[in-house]
RNA sequence: CGGGCUGUAGCGCAGUCUGGUAGCGCGCCUCGUUCGGGACGAGGAGGCCGGAGGUUCGAAUCCUCUCAGCCCGACCA
């Protein structure tokens, strides 16, 4: 018997969530807490999940007529001055930078020159309407340049009170798209259509499903109309928002002057949007579909599709390596991403680092294998119980089947968690009474209840927030949940 | 930014009350036996005890000041 605990993280979910989720990014290697206070240093094997989401969702937005670019990382504070209910969001949580030289004090220690202080500060940018509306102001000159579309992949810092790995850092990484239209039709086109997008995303890539709804008023992006998201629930019930659209109306249209001419020879304020989905949504990746052995990677952004695991014995290891290798080979020619873990580790400890890093597709091969012709392998997200021995021919061709099959049973755990976790309450009265009763997910409630005004003390008192209005129930209900 | 707690080896901790120059587990390195859901034995490397002052013959330990992190709140993708 093993003196190892059942589970490869502990704790194990139910008895402490916070402490299972950084356990199992550590237990993965996927990122760590940075030297630098609250910004978190993201480890190969969690940065290669970021690209991987980077890289489709970049394509998908260029084939809707978004155009990269990069703004500067410093934003003048007089910009972010011009719009009162932008800085009242973002102004308290902002770094500024006030000095462009430093020397050594009496102490020798390493100071900001007091004779080189910026007349002119910069903050860094927390997000960049103000610094990209200034742009647009002098890029928009007529109804022939609408609408325009931009994007940038880049980061951001908002310094903030408590941070946790993914989930909340002072920096973090994503991208933001801020687009331009004629009117507010457009514009509310747009926010729609890139909120599909983020929609497609995640039902077709990520394994995640969520309520795609819109914020109530006092959840809106500092500036925005109209705020429109997803709201996906984490395992312990708490929800989480993983992308945001904002219909930004005139606001900053109106602040930064972008106007363009319209044919008939007049002059109207553009209407703008932004939207962003960012590294958070790793966070979400862990807590939605980790178990207690670890991270389990959604198959189609999984960094590493299928490891090769060869069992070796000392005798003929040269033989079952170069089976393996011929293995991946065929695999990686379907388009696989598989490797054979060739690392002079033993056997059991490579099985223990895929199923915590949460490779989807664990193929062992050994003599046995070998032999016969055929591979052994472990789905992830079943475990054990999921062993199966089949051809080797019969196994290369129907890899990608398996890996599509993890996906849509992942998704559909998602989305059978997140009905079975989200209730009902007619009255505030049954709204605390849920949460007093230590119970967790989304309670649904009609939307009448934002107006009553004993709301707010519950709502205070199970630090509960709303989460969104559903477009599925059309504007009658609203979603309250704790959330991250 | 309030309230509480913690800084000692890569990680997790003991030692601090009752000063005497640092220890345990895991991990790491070497050798051997092992290897299909976390192996075992024997050796070994690794720390100016968060930082700065002070008290003392002597400070991880006592005092003062600082810095950082964690948890609980208020704010947030």
């Amino acid at each position: 018997m093993s003196k190892q605990a059942k589970t490869a993280i502990t704790p194990t979910r139910e008895e402490n969530f916070p402490e299972w989720y950084q356990q199992v990014i550590k237990a993965a290697d996927m990122a760590e807490n940075a030297p630098t206070r609250g910004c978190m240093t993201v480890k190969p094997y969690g940065w290669a999940v970021w690209e991987n989401m980077v890289n489709i969702f970049d394509g998908w937005l260029k084939d809707y007529g978004v155009q990269n670019c990069s703004f500067p990382m410093l934003i003048p504070v007089s910009f972010l001055s011009k719009e009162a209910e932008h800085v009242d969001g973002f102004a308290k949580e902002c770094a500024v930078v006030t000095h462009h030289r430093l020397e050594a004090d009496e102490n020798g220690a390493l100071v900001p020159a007091p004779a080189a202080e910026l007349e002119e500060k910069y903050v860094v940018r927390p997000t960049s309407e103000t610094i990209i509306g200034d742009a647009m102001s002098r890029w928009i000159q007529s109804y022939r340049d609408l609408p325009l579309k931009l994007n940038q992949w880049c980061s951001v810092l908002r310094w903030e009170m408590r941070t946790r790995i993914f989930l909340r850092t002072g920096e973090f990484f994503w991208h933001e798209g801020h687009n331009a239209f004629k009117d507010h039709e457009e514009a509310k086109g747009d926010c729609l259509h890139v909120l599909d997008l983020y929609e497609k995303f995640f039902t077709e890539y990520l394994a995640v499903d969520g309520f795609k709804g819109v914020k109530t008023p006092e959840e809106r992006f500092p500036g925005a109309n109209e705020t429109y998201c997803i709201e996906t629930m984490m395992q312990d019930g708490k929800g989480l928002q993983a992308c945001t659209t904002h219909d930004l109306g005139t606001t900053f249209s109106k602040t930064f002057n972008i106007k363009y001419q319209i044919q008939e020879g007049g002059e109207e304020l553009c209407h703008t949007t932004s939207w962003a989905f960012t590294t958070r949504m790793i966070g979400a990746l862990i807590m939605m579909h980790g178990d207690d052995d670890g991270m389990v990677m959604p198959p189609r952004i999984a960094p590493q599709q299928i490891v090769v695991l060869p069992v070796l014995k000392g005798e003929g290891d040269a033989d079952i390596l170069a089976y393996c290798s011929d293995l991946a080979a065929k695999l990686k020619a379907k388009g696989l991403r598989a490797k054979v873990d060739e690392r002079e580790m033993r056997t059991p400890d490579k099985m223990w680092d895929a199923i915590k890093k949460g490779i989807p597709l664990r193929v062992e091969v050994g003599g046995r294998e070998m032999e016969e012709g055929v591979v052994t392998h472990v789905r992830r997200d079943l475990g054990r119980e999921s062993k199966t021995t089949q051809s080797l021919e019969s196994f290369i061709e129907g890899a990608q089947g398996i890996l599509d099959a993890i996906h849509e049973d992942m998704l559909a755990r998602v989305r059978r968690f997140r009905d079975e976790n989200t209730h009902e309450a007619a009255s505030i009265e049954e709204l605390g009474a849920f949460f007093a009763a230590g119970k967790t997910g989304f309670v649904r409630m009609p939307v009448a209840v934002l107006d009553d005004p004993a709301l707010e003390a519950v709502m205070k008192e199970h630090s509960l927030t709303t989460r969104n209005m559903p477009f599925a129930d059309e504007g009658r209900s609203v979603l309250i949940a704790k959330a991250y």
